[in-house]
DNA sequence: TCTGGGGTCCTCAGGCCC
DNA sequence: TCTGGGGCCTGAGGACCC
């Protein structure tokens, strides 16, 4: 039926993973332009701080983000210590995205320092993925002041992989076509899904590069590694037609959480950090019009063992003080349960988050009549795409 | 010298309902 | 009336990402 139809000829997809280098540092070298040329770690001061981002110039010292700010400073005694202020990286990061979607029809942010852009059908030739690129990193360098590095290739993970070897300050654009040519001789480490403990358990079956892991049988990965298996595969053929997303999707939780400088034993204290996590949950909530169905409660005991405990609401709530009596609740069981723990990590997370007027008017109809009902929580779940919005108050099964 | 904070997604066990 | 199974849900934990 179909075979009459003229069909327009795809165009090959290309795929832009945008990526500013050391953006903490970088930013913080725009207010403050001594730091340049220097080692700088962007982090806590505490003695359980971590580095945040850490320049060129301190990496070359062995240091690098998530390490202990104690450890890298014992690597670079020299470096410069810059307290992390995230209003300015947002600041930044806004005036970032809105350069990319003023030069690319698609743009999908992937946290503040990133984003892919598809930029498929920009020129005839594929050759107007590249220019773009190049005229994006020209106009991040002289209207933002900042260094974005750009990898360009037929799918997401292959371009971000790019965007990670053409740093610093660099385009990598990937033949089109050629995506797992690329790939294969890469370590498997480099592969976004592959993290220490699934390249841990490859190596032991001698994979240690994504050409080796493409090779693979797809069915035995998805037996060792069930759908990270299946997405491992795929992806290390270089197969990953994800579009890129134009449109945010709305947050799926909200969360706040500390660790304490000291392990916390008094229970006035605790109450009062989750007094705090509550409101500023609450507020998060308040400000996205949504409402949590369910909170939890993250306690990391002094031994780095990390128990979550939560509760499923009667009614999804945004206000300070349900999440505050919920969190509470949940402290208290937990606490009489172990006995008196210290603490060494507090956080209280707001999830399963539903819309707040969607919510309200399924709440004001006494008897709806089902398909009415059921036609909004359709439109809850296809504007959210969550599984877990239902009728009633705290619906089937355990309550 | 120990290991941040804010997220997403997946897996699994157990319970309830049909 | 009993039983088994599938589907759905909650709750907990783990892996991964920036």
């Amino acid at each position: 039926m179909c075979a009459s139809q003229p069909q327009a000829p795809r165009l090959p997809r290309r795929i832009a993973h945008c990526d500013l280098d050391t953006f903490f540092v970088a930013v913080e070298r725009l207010r403050d332009p001594q730091l340049v040329g220097r080692p700088v770690l962007v982090g806590g001061r505490g003695p359980r701080s971590v580095v945040a981002s850490a320049s060129y110039e301190a990496r070359a010292f062995g240091c690098h983000s998530a390490q202990p700010m104690s450890q890298a400073l014992r690597a670079c005694p020299q470096a410069l210590v810059v307290s992390p202020d995230f209003t300015r990286y947002r600041a930044a990061s806004e005036a970032f995205h809105a350069l990319l979607h003023s030069a690319s029809p698609a743009v999908e942010s992937v946290g503040l320092d990133e984003a892919f852009a598809d930029l498929s059908g920009i020129g005839a030739d594929g050759m107007g993925a590249r220019a773009t690129a190049q005229a994006i990193r020209a106009r991040v360098r002289a209207e933002l002041g900042l260094v974005v590095s750009v990898g360009i290739a037929g799918g997401r993970t292959t371009a971000k992989v790019a965007s990670d070897r053409a740093k610093p300050d660099g385009l990598l654009d990937v033949p089109i076509g050629g995506d797992a040519a690329f790939l294969a001789p890469l370590p498997l480490r480099e592969l976004p899904l592959a993290g220490p403990r699934l390249v841990e358990r490859l190596a032991l079956a001698g994979v240690r590069t994504i050409g080796q892991v493409a090779a693979l049988d797809p069915a035995w990965l998805v037996r060792q590694f069930g759908a990270a298996g299946q997405a491992l595969s795929e992806r290390a053929r270089g197969v990953d037609a994800t579009p890129v997303r134009g449109v945010p999707r709305a947050a799926v939780s909200v969360s706040r959480e500390v660790t304490f400088a000291e392990d916390v034993h008094d229970r006035a204290v605790l109450h009062r950090v989750l007094a705090g996590h509550a409101e500023r949950v609450g507020a998060d909530l308040r400000r996205a019009n949504r409402r949590a169905r369910t909170v939890t409660l993250k306690v990391r005991w002094p031994d780095f063992t990390t128990v979550t405990r939560s509760r499923t609401l009667a009614r999804p709530a945004q206000s300070t003080a349900q999440l505050q009596a919920a969190g509470r609740a949940l402290l208290a069981e937990l606490l009489a349960r172990e006995g008196e723990r210290p603490v060494r990590l507090l956080g209280l997370a707001a999830t399963n988050l539903v819309d707040d007027a969607l919510q309200l008017r399924l709440e004001e109809r006494a008897t709806p009549r089902d398909e009415e009902l059921d036609r909004a929580l359709d439109a809850i779940r296809e504007r959210y795409g969550g599984g877990a919005v239902r009728r009633g108050a705290a619906g089937r099964g355990r309550s």
